[in-house]
DNA sequence: GTTTGTTAGTAAAGCTTACGAACAAACTCT
DNA sequence: AGAGTTTGTTCGTAAGCTTTACTAACAAAC
């Protein structure tokens, strides 16, 4: 027996790196009911994804067998998740396929933002993001429990107007929100600890998720928009907030304050004082009161254009380190498109490629989000969805 | 039956999300065997962070039963990978336990780091990543198929010392390596599409990792030295890269260049002419050689300073986008310490403090590593232990 | 109209994996 | 010595997926 047969051997034995070519790190035991679970929602991904399909179209899918994916259709069918939606219409040969669907009309989920500078925002959406009713509650000036109340009260008429089960309620909050969904620290509001997912669950009796705004337009846009798997989000409104997905999942960071590029400090020539204490901190080019101020009182397009191209300069500035970093391929623009779209964008991407390295993104794209103003309250039911799914 | 109660009885059946606040998105089916695979991992990460220990103490911990970790137990033993180290010293109620470890003498690893500018080194390593046996070998400028040549002639030697089955081969490569082990490029060594990976699996008849230079260096600073499980690495050399951890894992980006920040332009005040063809580059500033340069040039220790101190703020610069991004708590320093270790590593601290918020990363720090130039070697073998063995 | 071959979905049996119950062995403590 | 603890094994069971084998239902070709 040579050295090398005994390494084949046993290497056969041991696990193999995965897809990405790392080996996944176990953290906890894995029981088969968690790998039933997951093959479930493999299921529901299915479906949501490609759409109305058979049991075996599922199974040539997923490569798990017909017998195992009608296993678990049925499981899904008692749930009222998946529904026959009759025999497939065109003609080919052997035995008709029945086709499946996800029953669309099975849920609604309620979407939350709270990022407006002025006003709550909620809708009803269904499975597939669409909106179905709205209802704003203007804030007010209102911070502490009493902003907490009127995210209460906004739910509150919204679920009153549900047609159906709710599968489940998503936030996007501004500031720093943990895992648990508590609100670490909101200035705007006047939060600092609130545990608004605990409260909403134990209010309405259904699973909560409260994540970051920035956050949960990074996912609305990688869901319903065109964003890869691996891309930033630049949320730009009174404050300057980012929202990172890698590899198709939100980072957190240390104290789940990643994203939070607003106040770090850009270029080195000084600029102008910020609220944090700071001096030339990215929203002080970038938040839009500044940018508003700074356009009304121009007098000419072309000193308009140069304010807009100052600041898509700056946001270049600071976030191509990221991008160098994190070889990030995309980035998206969400906010004012009057301000944002056109020559600050521009100026932006101008920048970007002239201080990173050209080989290392050659397709480095800057965009703004197809999304509109709905972009966190669909990022937040992509929360849901994903949460309780495992769909998005 | 109310509202509540349907979504609550249903949301029982749904899977739930992780640890971390979110669902796993599934992407391939989960077999048993694959949960099997996960707990066996499990296993041997549990003896090999905590030591010697009885089935029924690997039981409490991970939270399999008694019965299942004999049965893995088992398994591992019949692959030599786990052995029974006698009964437990310290005298308590009950049935003696029999204590297991890891096999430790089962395998030797072979690690491999080709960042050096003069020549590539190797080393023989045991599963506690402990450098056993060393080689190098003088680059000579080879570049292409002769450093190629080169890195299978240093490998040879090592195979040949080795005096126990090798688990694998793990190589730490400057330059862009793609999930597949093969380098897309390294300038420095004159390579294009490599696939180093394939070449060497092919040639040793062993488990090959080629993973990027930083990235291996992070991994060992987690492994063995003090480092978090989210951090970035610099590494400073004849150029300048980057490795980022976030949770445990290697970020590679969408063009496998994540870390790559010697290229990234600092600062909005010009700077040297950089190889790149761009100006102010980071390595500019901190790219050993030019340093180096500089320090010579200099005449007076105030002038050592202010060149050294320089190059540390915009170190600073160029991370504090990063580091805010990111949310990071941890920046390691890898180089010649007595150029990084000292003004310069002050100067980036209060540099990143200066221009990032503190509420969101009050304890960051910047140390340099304690693992010296074996760091790369090391983190090529926890590439191949966390392969392997899904251990690190 | 009949035959041939294909496809969808189901049923039964078997394998793998983990669990709970029960137990013997071996120890400490009183 | 007896009681209580802890370890590790054996035995039987439940869950989950696969393989194999089947029926139903169709298209295409004769």
């Amino acid at each position: 027996m040579t050295t090398s047969d005994v390494q084949r051997s046993t290497a056969t034995g041991l696990p193999r790196p995965n897809a990405r070519g790392r080996a996944l790190r176990p953290t906890t035991k894995v029981l088969p009911e968690h790998a039933r679970g997951h093959n479930r929602s493999l299921v529901l991904q299915t479906l949501y994804r490609a759409g109305s399909q058979s049991r075996a179209d599922i199974a040539r899918e997923t490569g798990l067998t017909r017998v195992t994916i009608s296993d678990l259709v049925a499981e899904l069918m008692l749930e009222d998740l998946v529904i026959e939606v009759g025999q497939r219409e065109d003609a080919r040969p052997g035995k008709p396929a029945t086709m499946l669907d996800l029953n669309r009309e099975a849920f609604q989920i309620i979407g939350v933002d709270l990022s407006g500078y002025s006003e709550f925002r909620a809708a009803i959406l269904d499975f597939d993001g669409q909106i179905i009713e709205r209802a704003q509650l203007p804030l007010a000036g209102s911070t502490g429990a009493n902003a907490t109340a009127k995210v209460v009260s906004l739910v509150e008429s919204l679920v009153a107007r549900t047609t159906l089960p709710i599968l489940g309620i998503g936030v996007g909050s501004p500031g720093v929100v943990d895992l648990g969904g508590t609100v670490l620290s909101a200035p705007n509001l006047g939060w600092a600890g609130e545990p608004l997912q605990q409260l909403l669950e134990n209010r309405f009796g259904v699973p909560v998720l409260v994540i970051n705004d920035a956050n949960a337009a990074a996912l609305a846009e990688h869901s319903f928009g065109d964003a890869d798997s691996d891309m930033m989000l630049i949320k730009v409104g009174h404050g300057v907030g980012g929202g990172l997905l890698l590899d198709g999942t939100p980072l957190f960071g240390s104290r789940f304050a990643a994203g939070e590029i607003g106040h770090v400090v850009v270029g080195t020539d000084g600029g102008a004082e910020c609220a944090c204490g700071k001096r030339g901190c990215l929203e002080t080019w970038l938040a839009v009161p500044r940018l508003e101020a700074a356009l009304a009182a121009s007098t000419s397009m072309d000193e308009r254009n140069t304010i807009l191209t100052e600041a898509g300069q700056r946001l270049g500035i600071a976030l191509a380190p990221v991008v160098g970093a994190l070889n990030l391929a995309e980035v998206v623009l969400s906010g004012p498109t009057e301000l944002l779209d056109g020559v600050l964008a521009t100026a932006t991407i101008e920048t970007l490629r002239a201080r990173t390295m050209a080989e290392f993104h050659g397709d480095l794209i800057l965009r703004m989000t197809t999304l509109g103003e709905d972009i966190v309250m669909r990022g937040a039911a992509v929360m849901v969805l994903s949460g309780q799914l495992g769909v998005s």
